[in-house]
DNA sequence: GTCCACTTGTTTGTATACAATTTTATACAA
DNA sequence: TTGTATAAAATTGTATACAAACAAGTGGAC
């Protein structure tokens, strides 16, 4: 059972991360509460609580904002994920077993099919997934979380879109370090998985316009029409894998 | 400027883990209010929030507790740590210097000075910052507020205090991590660093029973006469080291 | 004495009211 | 035009009110 509060925190976790309500977007409290059908009491509660996950900036008596990091706070998030997705892999390949290798093979398969769909959000959330699922494998809760996390602040990171290449590359990584896991490469496998998370910081450094701030359609109905984006706070730099 | 509302996470987060609030204790919303001399309101997305870090958990409509973690997520969470802090300390090896060396054995005379003092808390936090410190010095915001999180969760774990042994073991065994970064071998200070945590997992497996606490008798307040404290009840101290 | 229904007091969940602050709009002078 | 002062509107910060859910106690019935 899910209180409001979690569904409202849930609702704007996805829109933050899919890219529906960009950096530098401002969270009006009352129009929040309208969409949502609730009173300004819960949507606070939960603009709080994404403010915990570094997804949304809260200013004293100046509202919340969706979270625009910086470059700096970007390349960050990427090394934490470097350091703790380097052990996760050599930990895996150490217990890996046959049933974890058909499910990473499913899932590289469907994250191919992906590659055809047009919308990047849910490009980029396949190839997210690809890690969540070997910590997931792994079966250490404290790591799935965190990593959950880490990968939520890079979507905000990596906004707009997946470029069609970069997403590509990172499937033909993904393909390539599961190989090296299969054949119990621990090495080979750890080095693939840092360069793979290289390669996109190493992304992060090109300057990719944010597109028009075309704001309708973020959520339904009404809401986002009267919806307002910063355009003066949003940030360019733009990554394009993970 | 800070927030009522972070004031108030800020002072809870500090009583739990310092253990003036234990596990398990229920944390009701007008007590705290009237001990903080505000509303409910600021009360709920305080504790919201600290639902967020995972030091309290929330029952619908039963109301919110001091976390208690399984033995399981408290091996998970340590897990955790190993991994990042054993690539946290390969990193810090490659790119140290000497006025970090002087930083460090600043902390380490620091460390060695708190065994003395009595508050288990006073030297289970002297403890945990030594890990905080090695991140700070590599200067990675991300990686210190990650670290800091994981910490505190340690801290609700090893509850109650420090047996006055582990914290010293604990110490002798940050002055040759130090000794090893110092003299550059990376793998060594990774191995020292990695054998001391496996060191703090394997005193976890102690099962104790917290006595709950109350508000009133955490702060000093006006109702601290009302209400008992339960010392009477001493649990089992577990040898707890960071 | 044990069990159940029922009542009563306590605590949580949510909405609303109002004060404090910021933002926007307007007017006017340099 | 640019800048500044001021008034009006919008938005946030906090407290309070009230309904809903829970917990604890009371009094039979067996």
């Amino acid at each position: 059972m899910e209180s409001t509060t979690t569904h409202i925190v849930e609702s704007l976790y996805k829109a933050i991360v899919e890219h529906r309500l960009q950096p530098g977007a401002k969270l009006v409290e009352q129009k929040l509460a309208d969409h949502f059908g609730v009173s300004r009491t819960l949507v606070r509660q939960a603009l709080y609580q994404l403010e915990q996950q570094r997804l949304v900036v809260i200013e004293p008596a100046r509202g919340a904002f969706v979270a625009s990091p910086s470059l700096q706070e970007a390349q960050e998030v990427f090394e934490v994920r470097r350091m703790v997705e380097a052990e996760m892999t050599r930990m895996f390949v150490r217990q890996i077993n046959p049933p974890q290798i058909r499910e990473l093979r499913e899932h590289l398969i469907a994250e191919k099919a992906a590659l055809a769909n047009n919308n990047a959000s849910t490009r980029g959330d396949m190839l997210g997934k690809f890690h969540i699922l070997i910590a997931t494998l792994i079966g250490n809760d404290v790591l799935v979380q965190m990593l959950r996390d880490l990968i939520a602040r890079c979507a905000l990171i990596t906004l707009m879109y997946q470029s069609v290449q970069g997403a590509h590359d990172s499937n033909q990584e993904h393909i390539r370090i599961v190989g090296a896991m299969v054949s119990k490469d621990e090495n080979l496998a750890v080095r693939l998985m840092e360069e793979h998370l290289l390669n996109v910081v190493s992304n992060l450094a090109f300057d990719r316009k944010p597109p028009a701030s075309d704001v309708a359609t973020v959520f339904d109905s009404m809401y986002a029409s009267t919806m307002q984006v910063e355009l003066a706070t949003v940030q360019s730099p733009i990554a394009s894998r993970q």
